[in-house]
DNA sequence: TAGTCGTATTCTGTATACAGAGCTTAAAAC
DNA sequence: GTTTTAAGCTCTGTATACAGAATACGACTA
């Protein structure tokens, strides 16, 4: 029997449904830092007993979404700049791991994931733009052959994306950064490892440093 | 009132200790790769209820020490040497981060580590060795000042931890290794960003290269 | 009026109870 | 004898129940 068919998996599991609801709801700003969560709320929300709420907020508190508050539970994680600075130090080491080891496979990256990135660039819709950006370095992690580069950047990308709701500017994602994604495609494509991986390292400092000096006026103007 | 005393915060928390417990006889080979693991049987050895053992097993397959065998609860997750390269990659990656930031800070080491290290070096204590080496490279993670890294490693170290027990080798630990650490050392201090980064990511490499070797051939022999 | 003690409420963490899904085994049919 | 089907058992995931700890509020005292 050859039988070509897709794996079925889809196990419902409340508690990885609790814990993507909560996530996102943290990610987009729904629940803003230093929200107070009671497990009986949320359950209640989501229809669910306490417990597979338990259990995702201590999942959550292990990427540190949240934070424990001893004897008041758990509060969504502040967001200060420090913290994001040292996510974007990582993120940007892996990001060069990833290029290096992608231009070692000399891999051909879809010409479309950077069309899509520059038309979306053009345009106003910010999730889109966000979208595009994180669909062209995902690219490079399967690229990579090391799932877990991907599996931690998953996870820095929900507390990227966290602050740059907070700080809602377009301009985070001036189109320029385009012409960096086609010269870091250029050079994995080329197999030129040292290349490829100096590019992504400045192109992952910039983004951090401006979205850290972005994140810093917000938080100022709000206190 | 001036009291000095010691802030009180050791909840025993049913759940990290079962997590560690686990973690513990995963990583030193009490329950070696394959083996299966029941809830009820785990609840029962530690005199705890299965609602912690299902959380804890929950926290440890996120971090990849156990992985689902639907219809039969989980299983330790079995030794491979892709993973471990893999693993290695990242590790040395953060630890190449980390070394450049000490460097920036000329960060200088307590030189008891590296006598410490290199006296263990010359014993047969594996465990003694295995410490030392763990003490070096934190000392680096905590310099670096981005717990980030220190975190990420610290779970990669028992992936590497349980590989190591599988290898059984005490060679796995040359005293050579010790010149190396030293010459990091000396990099840091010297604030020498390039030349720290480029000598522990050649250190890792080697060691890397040298576990999966021997891990391969252990996996042979077995089979 | 201010401070301190006690009580009540609230929320978490753990234990027990329950229901569903999958594997195993045994029996029956071809 | 082999294959298929059905029943029983086992194990997980979720819900409910219970107990302990911390906070907040109110009353009493100085």
């Amino acid at each position: 029997m050859p039988s070509n068919l897709i794996k079925i998996e889809s196990t419902p599991d409340l508690v990885e449904q609790v814990y993507t609801s909560l996530l996102d709801a943290i990610s987009d700003g729904t629940l803003p830092p230093g929200t107070r969560i009671m497990q009986e709320d949320i359950a209640e929300q989501l229809a669910v007993s306490r417990q597979p709420v338990l259990q995702a907020l201590r999942l959550l508190r292990k990427d540190g979404f949240v934070r424990d508050a001893p004897g008041r539970g758990v509060l969504v994680a502040p967001l200060d700049v420090t913290t994001l600075v040292q996510i974007y130090q990582v993120r940007s080491t892996l990001d060069a791991l990833a290029a290096r080891l992608a231009a070692r496979g000399r891999y051909v990256m879809d010409p479309s994931l950077i069309s899509h990135g520059r038309l979306a660039a053009r345009g106003t819709d910010v999730q889109a733009m966000m979208t595009a950006d994180a669909a062209f370095h995902n690219a490079i992690y399967a690229a990579s052959g090391n799932p877990l580069i991907a599996q931690t950047a998953q996870t820095h990308w929900h507390h990227i994306r966290r602050a740059m709701g907070a700080v809602l500017q377009v301009s985070t994602m001036r189109e320029s950064i385009w012409d960096e994604h086609e010269a870091i495609a250029r050079a994995i494509a080329g197999g030129d490892e040292t290349q490829a991986e100096t590019l992504i390292r400045e192109h992952g400092g910039d983004a951090g440093r401006n979205l850290a000096h972005l994140l810093t006026q917000a938080l100022f103007k709000t206190t």
